[in-house]
DNA sequence: CAAGTATCTCAACACCTGTAGAGTTCTTGT
DNA sequence: ACAAGAACTCTACAGGTGTTGAGATACTTG
């Protein structure tokens, strides 16, 4: 492989070369996941030699866990969500957690596929769908077994994602995201309020 | 690595030592997914050398589809629960597929986890959702857009198998199967029956 | 009972992986 | 202007991967 590349230090800002690493990593571990994402993969894209990969991140895990700290205030979404009125809190969350999970170029979504196979980022997905929505989910929900409930939303959602875009059940894929959250936001309005 | 197994063709049946394998490769995957497990591994499980694994079925791929081609009767199932009164088509699904799906040893969880970053697998459980539930499922639904529905039914029990058994979200990990069917059986009957 | 074939182990291959160390160029502080 | 350090590339290593070919043993068929 020939890479031409002038060697030494480049002239400009070093962090817009770190930027472009956790970009490509992101890509890379949302498209193939944690094992099947190599770090010469990453560097190609980055147009970066592997090396530097890992001089700026020191390992592979701890560069998936810089790609994928979330820049999202968790208080920030549910409150919004709750200054609406409690008849829209089902449409709301849908909406709002498909079309983050389900962008295949999101870290949330690079996470979630990661998750199947790398207990890291299972834990990371679990602490996000925890301070996301368990924690702070607690105000829009009524009835009996409240956490068990926000759990089956979450569920849902992520099933939904899963069934869209990784195996890529047709009508789901087909469909315009609007469509299907027209369809799931009643049964999950359903859950956050009981029978 | 000392193996001391006698080397040449073994007495006794060839079949338990390729069922052996079989079984070994359905562990691996199910527990590491298509790229963590190993031939290695799987031969070393089923005690045998690894060469023998590839003598028996070619490539990683063909073993991996070989451990996991379901002995299932599609039309039985559903004819079962078409039998049954309508009211507790909802329960019915949810309990059959869950506990089917929910077991980690089961292959069909397997092909779950394996899912994620493997199209191969993708396509298989794509399959089986197929015959399974939507090629034979279209008489127990009634209401507007019966396949959407369908597929939506097929995602919350996926989405609940993933946050249970992979993500391992508290509530969903401590229950027991019983409770959460208690919870999800009326949405899914209101997903079969529309509105 | 002999010959042929199916089942098996051993050793090794070619390849790919994450990562370390040495050397080169730029930037920054004085 | 110069030294110190940060940002980079190159080369290479050690370990793990799926897979192959040769040889050993058991079963099967005449």
């Amino acid at each position: 492989m020939v890479t031409d590349r002038p060697v030494g230090r480049r002239p400009g800002d070093p962090e817009t070369t770190r930027q472009a690493i956790l970009a490509a990593a992101r890509t890379q571990f949302g498209e193939r996941g944690f094992d099947r994402a190599t770090i010469r993969a990453i560097a190609a894209d980055a147009d970066v030699d592997p090396a530097l990969v890992i001089y700026h991140f020191r390992t592979k895990r701890e560069l998936f866990v810089a790609a994928h700290e979330l820049p999202v205030d968790p208080g920030a979404i549910l409150a919004a969500i709750a200054a609406m009125p409690p008849a829209t809190y089902g449409e709301q969350i849908t909406s709002m957690y498909l079309g983050r999970f389900a962008a295949p170029g999101s870290p949330t979504f690079s996470l979630l596929r990661a998750a199947a196979t790398n207990e890291d980022a299972a834990a990371m997905v679990r602490g996000f769908i925890h301070t996301t929505l368990l924690e702070h989910g607690t105000p829009l929900i009524t009835g009996p077994d409240p956490q068990l409930r926000l759990e089956l939303v979450a569920s849902h959602l992520i099933g939904i994602v899963v069934a869209r875009e990784i195996l890529g059940l047709p009508e789901l894929r087909e469909r315009p995201l609007q469509d299907i959250v027209a369809v799931v936001a009643p049964v999950i309005q359903r859950y956050l309020q009981g029978d």
